[in-house]
DNA sequence: CATGAATGAGCTTTCATTCAT
DNA sequence: GATGAATGAAAGCTCATTCAT
């Protein structure tokens, strides 16, 4: 005789469900809020449709988070500053040169963040930033100063090893951020009315600049060499 | 008996000074709508303050422009292309080494573009790109194509005269547009939220880029070596 | 073998908890309710609160009053009468003289009713009256016309001696009802929101009314003369 | 021949009629908020009606009132705090003694606030100042303290010139103000639910009051004796 | 019975756009 | 042509109420 369920199971597998259930609103929330703002921008996507999206009504979105700008934020530290924690460990208990690591980051960013949605993130704030000016604080504070900072370590680490010249690496980090940041613009804006065969491809424009920026950073040429 | 200026004449004189005034507005309009869509962004520049700048009113913008797209739109054509010619004979006629040349359009971009409100544009097009399918054809075709030429030759140059080594010219002209378009797009967006003691001085930065750029780019180390 | 309780047992024991639990429920919100009405106003109370304040959830609240306004109407019901038998029987078996009888009334409305939560009522019943007919028709007869038919008693106790000069009892008793009314209300709306140094002393206040109405009420000036 | 309104007539007729409109809209918007404000209470009034009773749409109430509880201030203005000038000026000139001049007062805010809508202000405010306390400050700034100054002068004078009897003028006040609030709270409340026969006679109700007051302030019975 | 996640009507306020003058 | 008063469609957010569990 199959033995069913009892009573106290059923209860428990209810509020199980429920409570699951619960428990994903947030991160569906959270994917959805992600597609339309990198889609549609901060300010021209409506709470409503995030919530459709995520297939809830507008006012259990604001169960979750207390307004649009708290679930921009929450966006933003569920997909880059959030994830800064794991990448400084990475950077410091790389093993390789200096060289293998500056190029190992750059491609990582592509791999992780550059060819992903979380790339239109930073697309957003620099459309965005004037209009939301407690959100651009919140970015600089939890993005842009992070990122800075674990880049400066790179190349303060090559100077010090003596792989990389003496430069000034204040400034020297938007060696690195320049490329990368114009890429994420180029892909969510000129690039998505671009022609196929005029399109920029994130490979070769990523290793262009890898290899010219270790050219112009080396106190002697790379070991390895420019690709073209 | 003195003559006095017939009914027709006054209705004539009227209509022309009128008339006058009519093809001014549109340039008046364009111009503070310029303006306003640098300094605070399309969405939250409004139509009124637009109209007030230009000293008219509010109905007489819709007059000219039928929406505040297309009064966007005006704006990127009115701005951006036209000066191509310009600088494509400067380019021609330049005297010095590519490295030089090289150094000088960098600088001189950011005299002529760079610092002043045209940056702007720039900003306004990736921002709104999204949006605008049509309008950013039109930039991609007017604005982006023939600037991309322009930096393709100066980088062929120095190629062929051997100062430069051999690279895919198709990509290296990213080497100088990212830098470039980073900047432009920091000084109208996070920048504007930037801290004074954070802030990034352009000069240092277009330097540390040239400087990088050209230790990459020459084939033995650049006459003018690094400033720091 | 030891007898363990039925399954019945249990389930009549545990209903029988429940049920007391159940008995108890519509007092607890009923007080919870009163205190925040009286607090922060019927709109500004929301739902929730007073099921928090009354230990049961949100939905409980709904299971035991239909809606927010029937709970309104429950906390007035349940507040208001049932004071007036002992209140008549204090006045009936009152020893001293009509002046002192009139003073002690006030006295002990202040202690008991105006300085108290249940003042509150008095507000909400003037603030809502509008918006619930119904109850202000019930409060009219379970409230006012008790309380006024006490105070003609009183009034007219202090006449048929010779202590009052004949006068309209019908009108004169809101010579004592207005006093008292208008502290109640100030203290709950514009008294909240009074600097701490314009704030109104409710003896003072009270004590001036006293006075001035026993002066203009007794056939003599009244043994106990003006405070002032 | 009949002579033509020439073109410049027409012109000027035509906007002094639209001016005519412009200068007549905040009336008409004020007249239909005070009606609605009175009725249904400051929370419970949308904006979108008033503008609705005022004949236009729910953006032109914003072209004229920044926001509701500006709209609300404005009712206060026109309706009662802006005739203080004129009652401090009627109590300066008043040429008899203070009794006729304490009778007068009352009366005449009898026929000027208490019976009109304006009273339904006071109403107002006592039932929704906990949840607006910006304007219950505003109230408390521009009606109560004018309110009072004017009534402690009223009785300061009748102390001065012998006629009333020493009090502490700071809450001798109330004893003007509590009758002529209790009977604006009264008819806006409660007074809205009583049958015909048991409702409140506002003359009877101020005589009764007036009468008493007097009896009780002055130095020997006033000269005009208890009217029952 | 009790829960609390979910709902969605409803509110104030903004602003591009229209149109009578 | 020019004006600016008037419009009304949105948008963000709240909270009384419902209902699956």
């Amino acid at each position: 005789m199959p033995t069913l369920p009892s009573l106290c199971d059923i209860t428990a597998n209810a509020r199980a469900k429920r409570e699951r259930r619960k428990d994903a609103r947030p991160g569906e929330l959270l994917e959805a809020a992600l597609e339309l703002f990198v889609e549609k921008g901060f300010a021209a996507t409506r709470a409503e449709e995030v919530a459709k999206l995520a297939g809830v009504s507008k006012g259990t979105l604001f169960l979750y988070f207390s307004s649009k700008e708290e679930l921009f934020k929450a966006v933003v530290r569920e997909n880059i500053s959030g994830r800064f924690a794991e990448w400084n460990t990475e950077l410091e208990t790389f093993e390789g040169n200096s060289t293998e690591l500056l190029r190992y980051c750059l491609t990582a960013w592509w791999e992780r963040v550059g060819s992903t949605k979380a790339s239109g993130i930073s697309k957003l704030m620099m459309s965005e930033a004037g209009n939301f000016p407690e959100l651009t604080a919140f970015y600089q504070e939890e993005v842009v100063r992070p990122g800075n900072d674990l880049i400066r370590r790179i190349l303060q680490r090559g100077v010090d090893s003596g792989e990389f010249r003496k430069l000034d690496v204040e400034y020297g980090v938007y060696l690195l951020l320049a490329p990368m940041m114009f890429l994420a613009l180029w892909r969510h804006s000129i690039g998505l009315c671009v022609a196929a065969e005029a399109a920029l491809d994130p490979v070769a424009y990523l290793n262009t600049h890898i290899d010219n920026l270790l050219l112009g950073l080396c106190v002697r040429p790379a070991a390895d060499t420019p690709s073209v």
